[in-house]
DNA sequence: CTGAAAGCGCTAACAT
DNA sequence: ATGTTAGCGCTTTCAG
């Protein structure tokens, strides 16, 4: 009686169906694999899963499989993750999409995470803490399985907050003032050694600086590594050739080189916090009607798309951005699957491209 | 094949979903609530929802509001989109996340959406039409609610299967051969008409053009519409200086503006079919000793990020591609929301960027 | 090896 | 206005 019943409801849902999606959706569950196969669903959900596979018969297996391919089923994900509280998302913020280091970063991850059956879900924060909460927010209430921050400040709230809520997680490009967490990132210091190598190699003694901001490590480390590489080099640090850029953006790096070049200090080279930057310090340079490089040599960092075309081809330093992203993928999968194997810091080493926008002192 | 890679990423994910999952997830449910506020969990399912809380008095709503509030409550969204059967998600399919064409188009897309309540899932096919399925695949197991594509091809299966399973979805930047299909393009021809404007202007008559692929509406009607300017000026379609390259990109913009370039022909300007396959006839001239714009003015499409920093600084058509993006995004919202007023179709009319890379005739 | 049954957290039709 | 009830489609004990 029972089961006839629930035939019948089968069928006016069919019925139903029919009329509101015509057949749009052919939502194929397990149960109507099951009726195919002459089972019982449960057991088509073992054949299924190629971890509990083992527990049928082969023929089974085979059939259900068959059947399935046939009907076009698609597992329900929403129903899997309801049960088994896993959502195999993974969410990744990034402070600016249109910032061309991010979208090669976005790909290695996105590349790895899918081979494990991940799928990735990328926000932007435009740079707005607030922003960043609210897209935090939202990964939360997509219940993501983990994320990778390519957001993190020294000190960072959204990172206190992903460690207040246990949420597994890694950082990519940046990290955090106790680097305590895991993360990949490039190695700064050896980075800006080899542009100061590069600069003093050419004759430069007097090498000012437009970092980003110190808020963020690729700011403050990359500015540190200036300070002891200069000395290294047996040259003085003087504090009236080094400038902060307020961001990571031309606009606020030419606002700083115009301060740099306004304080009439001179100097025959300008390393710039990243690429971005460095395309500001250009603009600066050619308003205050000086050539690069032959007034003044000028290097970056990142090695950006299209950095190599600009007039002058940028000096800078390479780092493997989509190999980067790929590394805190692979981080966060150990992560996600408790390998304690799994290492709490990468730091890659980058590579001098020798360019254009550097030059013999003057 | 098709159902092969499809099986395997849902066999790989039951495999890693077989591991046990520990997370501190303070998992407040509706029930927890109930219970605080000393209702049914339905009465609080009610108040919780905008959209039925007039249903329940003032007084409970506001005491389950604060006692969500406290608790910290986070719905379920699998809970949710399976009983409603929406995933407030949406899928968009991009050709390649590192053209800076897309990350703006993405931006204004998600933007437009979030505010809507939707997140968006961003796939990369890499030109890649099986990938392309693949993504698609994933999109569906994934029960987004609508698609927004921006590698649509004239002749394009990946949106006649979004046609045959009636996915609702609207296309953006590229369209297909019949344009019947939702969507938010630029207006090609209007655009180079702008161009050949620009360079008779100039001087010019000898035209060459550098096209995209004809197999993409951006690539064909560019090249159309190349056609019909000269016309329009009474110069002749000489189509030994019409070049077609493979792909958007600079390595095959590279090879068709070095065939054009071998073959003899005089010109004294290059149409190319975007800014990606302008940089690569750039570096055509470069190897073939010729400068531009005083040997030969070369124009893009598009003016995508950082163009107009290039050596020399690129003339081309600039598209609001943020605005692109917003636009589709809408235009699916009314799809998803049945609204019939939403339109079939958006044509943007672009602006014509003068920069030094065109100069007069020789 | 397979079936039965419970239930993940939520919504919505129905009942009161 | 609120409670009751019945699932959405799946996984996973527990029986047999």
């Amino acid at each position: 009686m029972k089961a006839i019943l629930a035939n019948l409801a089968y069928y006016l849902k069919r019925i139903v169906m029919h009329k509101e999606f015509q057949v749009a959706d052919s939502r194929v569950t397990l149960r109507d694999i099951a009726r195919e196969v002459g089972v019982h669903p449960s057991t088509i959900s073992r054949a299924l899963n190629p971890a509990t596979r083992e527990m049928v018969t082969a023929e089974i297996a085979e059939r259900t499989l068959a059947a399935a391919e046939r009907l076009g089923y698609r597992p329900n994900t929403f129903a899997q993750s309801l049960k088994t509280n896993r959502s195999y998302t993974v969410g990744v913020l990034v402070p600016d999409l249109t910032n061309p280091v991010f979208p090669p970063i976005i790909k290695g991850i996105d590349r790895t995470l899918e081979e494990a059956g991940y799928t990735v879900v990328v926000a932007n924060s435009d740079n707005q803490p607030d922003r960043e909460q609210m897209c935090l927010e939202r990964m939360q209430e997509r219940r993501v399985d983990g994320l990778i921050l390519a957001t993190a400040r020294l000190e960072d709230p959204t990172i206190e907050r992903c460690l207040r809520e246990k949420l597994p997680f890694v950082l990519v490009n940046r990290t955090t003032a106790k680097n305590d967490i895991p993360s990949v990132v490039a190695d700064e210091t050896a980075g800006i050694k080899m542009l100061v190598q590069h600069l003093t190699d050419l004759g430069h003694r007097r090498i000012a600086m437009v970092s980003g901001p110190h808020h963020s490590s690729t700011g403050l480390w990359r500015f540190e590594a200036y300070v002891s590489a200069l000395r290294d080099h047996g040259l003085e640090f003087a504090p009236e050739l080094a400038t902060q850029s307020d961001t990571f953006t031309e606009e606020d790096g030419q606002l700083a080189a115009a301060r740099l070049l306004q304080s009439g200090h001179d100097f025959t080279a300008i390393i710039a916090g990243n690429d971005m930057i460095a395309l500001g310090c250009l603009s600066a340079l050619k308003n205050a009607g000086l050539k690069c490089p032959d007034d003044i040599s000028l290097a970056g960092f990142n090695d950006m798309r299209f950095i190599d075309r600009i007039d002058p081809p940028l000096t800078t330093i390479r780092i493997p951005l989509e190999e980067m992203g790929s590394y805190a993928a692979r981080m966060l999968l150990g992560d996600l699957n408790d390998d304690p194997s799994s290492p709490q810091t990468i730091r890659i080493v980058p590579r001098l491209m020798v360019r254009s926008s550097t030059g013999p002192a003057k």
